[in-house]
DNA sequence: ATCCCTTCGTAGCGACGTTACGGTCGATCC
DNA sequence: GGATCGACCGTAACGTCGCTACGAAGGGAT
């Protein structure tokens, strides 16, 4: 086998379980059975192993989205683009963090075909006369969000132990990047009663709209709750 | 002057040229005019140091946020939240970086603070009921948006030029997240229902108002409930 | 003055990324 | 066929890193 491929695979296993900084040149080249030179020759730089191990693990994930074709819809496109990338960001954390964080001096060539990749679906979209912004600034919006997301999950699991706000937050900036411009400010913070109101609404949308999460007699004491608390500021009628 | 005093500075200043990798505890020492036995016994380890200069640096940077009294629009002070994240983002690159990226093992108190500042805004948000989601899920939704934008453009600034975008990012996270101040009628708020938004109100107004015709058990209870109304419109993908 | 306890600097350890140097081996030329 | 040369590769080393054991220096109590 090719001593790049050797080197290549060795540093793949090492870094899928350690982070960057903890794998060193020297365990791979002993994982891989190479001496030390044959590492620099080959790749220059432990960076550029680095760099060089985050392209090909991007590479063969690429091909599983080469394969889906575009659809007819670009925006149901650009969330499954999203999904995936969350998804890879979490199946490779150590990959995505080399991707992502500034640990290499030169962006890996995978983050950068990512960005393409992502500004091709906003073309799409922005031909379809769906967008609200230019492609480019939708692409460096939506990434940006994207790459938050997936960076927040993997450094802070304790902050973040659910993947549905990031599904919460893909919904809030393509909606507003493919939506007609709405951007009324809500000034107009009609401050009444504070808790009295709050509970006589949700007491109503609870009766037009029955709760599933709770059992019958669960609803029943909420709702008898939800009275005393309407209540307690005035007596209304 | 104190040697812990000394050291911080040293480190504080060296940071600002350079990236924490590139900070060795010697170069501290010698600027310091310290023994390396002092630093190690002081903050324990390199990352107990840049942990301490970071929680430093960000108290300094509170200060003057502590300054500005909340208003009375929180969402305006939502979005002032934002804009001053993204400026201590690029006006402290190291300090920031070593707050959100995973090169600390610990994450700094700072960035807990952080996250706990934006948690209580939202909070006064909800209690006027400007907020369709429960306040803990629009916390991890803005502060990963928050800290995408601000990594995006520390880790690529040839992509990031321009921090408008970031204010466009800010706009669509937070527009999507509050609705107009609702006073009682059950204006259909697209997807997740209306149920979950008016139970995450009167869960803020309640927080920021306890109850006193519920006993502490009850209004307990009552709270754990509102949590599960609040989630039940979670978007599934 | 002596003793002990705290405090701090020198010197060193192991591990890291990286590279100079010498040896091995197959191809080439007489 | 044997000698020569050049490409290739492993050993061993260099400088630096984070970190720490140990001995010297200083101050209070007796």
């Amino acid at each position: 086998m090719d001593a790049r491929e050797k080197i290549l695979d060795a540093a793949t296993e090492l870094l899928a379980r350690a982070s960057a900084a903890d794998v060193s040149t020297r365990a791979v080249c002993e994982a891989a059975g190479v001496g030390a030179p044959m590492l620099y020759r080959l790749f220059g730089d432990k960076a550029g192993l680095l760099a060089a191990v985050v392209d090909r693990g991007f590479e063969q994930y690429l091909a599983s989205k080469r394969a889906a074709r575009p659809s007819a819809d670009p925006v149901a496109d650009l969330k499954r683009g999203w999904d995936n990338h969350m998804r890879f960001a979490l199946d490779h954390p150590n990959h995505y963090r080399l991707m992502y964080s500034p640990e290499l001096a030169t962006p890996p060539a995978a983050a950068k075909e990512a960005h393409a990749l992502l500004h091709g679906v906003l073309e799409r979209c922005a031909a379809a006369g769906l967008l609200t912004v230019p492609p480019e600034a939708a692409t460096r919006v939506v990434m940006a969000a994207n790459v938050g997301a997936a960076l927040s999950m993997l450094t802070r699991p304790e902050q973040y132990p659910d993947i549905r706000f990031a599904a919460r937050l893909r919904d809030s900036v393509i909606d507003s990047l493919t939506s007609p411009a709405d951007t009324g400010e809500p000034h107009d913070t009609g401050r009444g009663g504070a808790v009295p109101a709050a509970a006589a609404t949700l007491a109503a949308r609870l009766r037009a709209e029955p709760p599933q999460r709770l059992t019958v007699v669960e609803a029943a004491l909420l709702q008898q709750w939800l009275g005393t608390l309407a209540d307690s500021g005035e007596p209304t009628a």
